[in-house]
RNA sequence: GGUGCGUUAGUUCAGUUGGUUAGAAUACAUGCCUGUCACGCAUGGGGUCACGGGUUCGAGUCCCGUACGCACCGCCA
């Protein structure tokens, strides 16, 4: 028997047992006739003594114990003379009687503790090294516990879950497709899926009204610190539903969910905005609304003043940061140089300070009368010691999205965005096309996504103005989860890929199985997709999505521990009937 | 595809205006130390200053390019 007990379990009541432990070598410390060895495994650290007087030999082995060996200490639970208030176990150590050393260690390259020494880089390549921290390990088992709250939760409301396979077929539209080559099929290939939603909504023909699955995802885009090749969503459809049941049950998951995982109790019906008016008040289809600090436009007040920059805006609006008017001018800058930098593109900033008086001041007052700057901060309902910042545009769209740069960056500079603090929203009434840079309309969702009946007519007038039964989840400014109501009527559906610029043949190609599937009595349905990565991010505190992966790829797509993707041999590509053609300085 | 920042000891970093033998902390090794728990003390080993080119009497330091890493824009139905 390797161990009687973990090594984060044992107490002061357990003194005199005698116990057998195992794990890894934290730490040895030598102190003359004395060793301490902190014994670490998953479930915590063990204090082992070891005594001159009563063991000379196994004292003297002790004392060349390396960092992370993995041994074996065999001995009795005894009380501390000195405890340790720092760890769970520290009132008791073991006086161990016999060791056994089951595997030596190689130095590692970054010191396994809380605060390592190891940056990024190393961390990954040693990722399984990385992993025995407690940190990223404590990271792991929030994503276990989340795994298993979602699967009771929603076996408990009758759910199923389905795996749907990993090797389908390519679709042009969306993200890149992560593509595998057929062996069997030369010449052709396998995608791997973006989404499970084309067979999720088979699933809803087949009649397993309610479907979930935690599966992994594809897409072949590049990352971000919340973005990874591969990711996992918690993947859900239901019939015989509507938008408001599909946001009653996922809203009650997510409660569900801060109240297992985070002990945070929230009774109230999570607030919701609509897309047009997200992108109105915080310039974001995802706003953070942990602080308010919602815009306010600013044309009928500021425009044709004399101040040529506002006067030739299609839109003027501004933010008021409570209690900031006590920025100094330098820092009044460097927000001016944030808006500036190419990536937000800002011309430039106006700001005015509320002074205690009431009265305000402003970078412009040369144009504005203290009447109008009254009735600006009246817009703002700003008090004495708030400073309203003000950005214009040609661009309403653009000029938001700048606005809301400022805004986080504002309110990172307060303290405003507090991991501790969650605050959890719907995204509703989404346009169902956006116009692409290519000049025509695309889903914004996806081509399954239904319209509101009451917005059908304008398909065939004003696209633009057709708004989807689509819905986000978004907490503290992350997209946690989307879903929508889709099609389930074929002529809806083919009208929705005639609209799409799809032919009938093309339409028939890429999806005439599900059109077919329609066709023998699809029911009405719809569901949600949540970002496991993002809530387990969300939970933990995490800046990246990385910190509670095992093990994640890095900012280039790579694996730098196994070294992938790496090239493959001559045979192998043979094999596949595959040829290189690698551009220039690839 | 683009922008910014970075790359110096095993690791994390410092390195001034371009000037002698490139430093610190930590890790590692050895010795001392019987209540440590970030133990302490002493000694020691450890460097292709990412790579290539350029400027210069002289480059870790300045310039150009490349590679790699991180963050971001585009992209992500």
């Amino acid at each position: 028997m390797f161990r009687t007990n973990t090594c984060g379990e044992l107490r002061l009541s357990d003194v005199n047992k005698t116990v057998t432990l195992s794990g890894w070598v934290q730490r040895a410390r030598k102190m003359g006739g004395m060793t301490f060895v902190d014994l670490r495994d998953r479930y915590g650290i063990t204090q082992l003594v070891f005594s001159e007087d009563s063991n000379a030999e196994l004292c003297e082995k002790a004392s060349h114990l390396g960092r992370e060996y993995v041994i074996q200490a065999t001995g009795v639970v005894s009380e501390r003379q000195s405890k340790n208030a720092n760890i769970p176990t520290g009132d008791i150590e073991i006086i161990v009687s016999e060791l056994n050393i089951l595997n030596e260690a190689a130095t590692p390259p970054f010191t396994i503790e809380n605060n390592t020494d190891g940056g990024d880089d190393i961390r990954m390549k040693y990722r399984y090294l990385d992993l025995r921290r407690e940190a990223v390990r404590k990271n792991l088992e929030i994503r276990h516990q989340m795994t298993m709250e979602v699967r009771r939760y929603l076996d408990s409301m009758n759910f199923i879950e389905v795996e749907t396979p990993m090797l389908i077929g390519s679709t042009p539209e969306g993200a890149r497709d992560f593509v595998v080559p057929s062996r069997m099929n030369p010449g052709q290939f396998y995608a791997l899926p973006q989404s499970p939603q084309l067979f999720k909504q088979l699933l809803m023909v087949s009649g397993f009204d309610r479907y979930f699955q935690i599966v992994k995802c594809f897409r072949d885009e590049d990352l971000r610190a919340d973005r990874q090749p591969e990711f996992t969503q918690i993947d859900c459809e239901m019939s015989f539903v509507e938008q408001e049941d599909v946001i009653t049950l996922f809203e009650g998951m997510a409660k569900h969910l801060f109240k297992t995982i985070r002990g945070v109790e929230l009774t109230e019906a999570f607030p919701r905005i609509t897309w047009h008016d997200a992108m109105k008040y915080y310039g974001s289809d995802k706003p953070d609304t942990r602080f308010e600090m919602k815009f306010v436009e600013l044309m009928d007040i500021m425009k044709g003043h004399g101040f040529g920059v506002f006067d030739s805006a299609e839109y003027i609006g501004g933010i008021c940061a409570k209690g900031a008017a006590t920025y100094t001018r330098k820092q009044l800058d460097a927000l001016t140089d944030f808006v500036r930098r190419p990536q937000i593109g800002a011309k430039g900033m106006v700001y005015a300070r509320v002074e205690a008086d009431g009265t305000v001041k402003s970078s412009v007052d040369k144009f504005y009368s203290q009447e109008v700057l009254q009735q600006m901060k009246a817009a703002f309902a700003a008090e004495a010691g708030d400073l309203i910042l003000i950005l214009s545009g040609d661009d309403a769209m653009k000029t938001r999205k700048q606005l809301c740069e400022l805004r986080l960056e504002v309110a990172q500079q307060l303290g405003l965005r507090d991991k501790n603090k969650f605050s959890c929203l719907w995204v509703v009434d989404f346009p169902l096309f956006e116009y692409s840079e290519e000049g025509r309309y695309m889903a914004m969702h996806h081509p399954f996504t239904s319209p509101k009946p009451e917005d059908i007519p304008l398909l065939d007038t004003d696209m633009g103005a057709v708004r989807a039964n689509a819905y986000d989840m978004v907490i503290n400014g992350v997209e946690v989860g989307g879903g929508s109501i889709r099609i389930y009527d074929s002529e809806l559906q083919n009208k929705m890929f005639a609209l799409l610029g799809f032919t009938p043949e093309r339409a028939q190609q890429q999806f005439g199985w599900l059109l077919d599937a329609f066709k023998y009595g699809a029911p009405p349905h719809g569901g949600l997709a949540y970002g496991l990565d993002r809530w387990v991010s969300l939970f933990a505190g995490l800046d990246s999505i990385r910190d509670c992966i095992a093990f994640p790829k890095n900012n280039s797509g790579r694996d730098t521990m196994i070294d992938a993707p790496s090239v493959l041999d001559p045979a192998q590509l043979d094999e596949l009937n595959i040829a290189l053609n690698l551009k220039e300085g690839k």
